[in-house]
DNA sequence: TAGATTGTTAATCGATTAACAATC
DNA sequence: TAGATTGTTAATCGATTAACAATC
């Protein structure tokens, strides 16, 4: 039961994964938690603690079973079965992202595409179809999705995120730059990608250098 | 002379500009801290906190003259004068970037766009030109550019952080899923999409609901 | 004046780092 | 065994929240 799991950790994880994924295809069988810091430039004890919390156990000496943490990662968050997403925007952002192979990795497949465009309704993103948006309420209901990607201008926003809860869509990922209402059951994830930009300028200008690890 | 700012602090800034600059539009001329907070769901304490790095001021009763506070983040960020970036990566989050018009707000220009594939080279992205990546690096030197956008694969992604630094490239905002290795007064900051996922999947994987503010 | 709001200092909370015993 | 590594407890650090005096 952990009463509350350190969000930052939580965040760390995907880098970590990736960084096991590839030694495990590159046939290596455990991994010591000082070789993991040493790739990623980060605190071993950090690295420790984060693992830590998916429950997998390492061993003295030797480190830990690469299977068996990867694995742990993948259930912990909630990646290991794959769940269908349902992406509301087929502008340049919903495209990168139904290109973005990670997402995939991340046991995310995004099932359908709706825009308002008629135009971008002709269009298919590689395999997916794109449809109009008044038809994603019906079918996120009849084809039970319950993650909604929002990738349409800010104006939209709201109205999309109540769309998909009609349908049944409890978790959000949410790219417009819009501050989105929605009931407490409904969790709701901001992408917000001017807030890196942000910490970018911010060093610049004050000419500040790298911090290491994140 | 801030010895240090809050880091979180400044990834809260944008979220802050965008209510402000939505505000001046709307003509009005103060905002009091407390109406902030209750627009953006977060504490009143906080927000006067993070307004206050800036070095902008309130008045008690009436709150912050909006034009000022405006003012005062863009430049505490460094968007107020406009610079320019080159892109590596003309596939479809490079395209979701050009198009992205809050990065102009944050006085951001993408001047151009570099890829290696000779189809890519052929188009051009709204009116940006896409160029033979071998050429970034010269012509960052001749434009001064000092902002580079990594949009690129994994494993492509160290060698054009070492063409743009070549070039004279100082800050790099990395899309890559790959930790770079740059010299110290390079300043990186990493995008990480993924990270915001894993935040999001926890919480439905643990059935955790949402949190106040960010 | 009274009351809302700012700015600042102190208290709390949480995350990171350090220290160290247990273990293979 | 010796030494590297884990897991855990304690210490430090930094951010958030609370309290309150100053001010318009």
């Amino acid at each position: 039961m952990p009463t509350s799991v350190p969000l930052p950790s939580v965040r760390r994880l995907p880098v970590y994964l990736d960084l096991l994924r590839q030694r495990a295809t590159a046939g290596e069988e455990t991994i010591a938690c000082t070789a993991i810091a040493g790739a990623l430039g980060q605190d071993p004890t950090q690295v420790r603690k984060d693992l830590a919390i998916t429950g997998v156990g390492g061993r003295p000496k030797i480190g830990y079973d690469l299977a068996e943490l990867i694995a742990g990662i993948e259930s912990f968050l909630g990646w290991n079965d794959c769940s269908q997403a349902f992406l509301a925007g087929a502008g340049n952002l919903g495209r990168a992202l139904v290109g973005y192979a990670a997402l995939r990795d991340a046991g995310l497949e995004i099932a359908c595409a709706f825009d308002t465009d008629p135009i971008k309704q002709a269009e298919t993103i590689g395999q997916i179809q794109v449809l109009p948006l008044r038809r994603l309420r019906t079918l996120a209901r009849r084809m039970h999705i319950h993650v909604g990607i929002i990738a349409v201008p800010a104006a939209a926003a709201q109205n999309v995120a109540e769309l998909m809860i009609d349908g049944g869509i409890t978790a959000i990922w949410n790219f417009a730059p819009q501050r989105l209402e929605v009931p407490p059951e409904v969790v709701v994830e901001d992408a917000d990608m001017l807030s890196g930009f942000a910490v970018l300028s911010h060093r610049l200008q004050h000419r500040l250098h790298p911090v290491a690890g994140r």
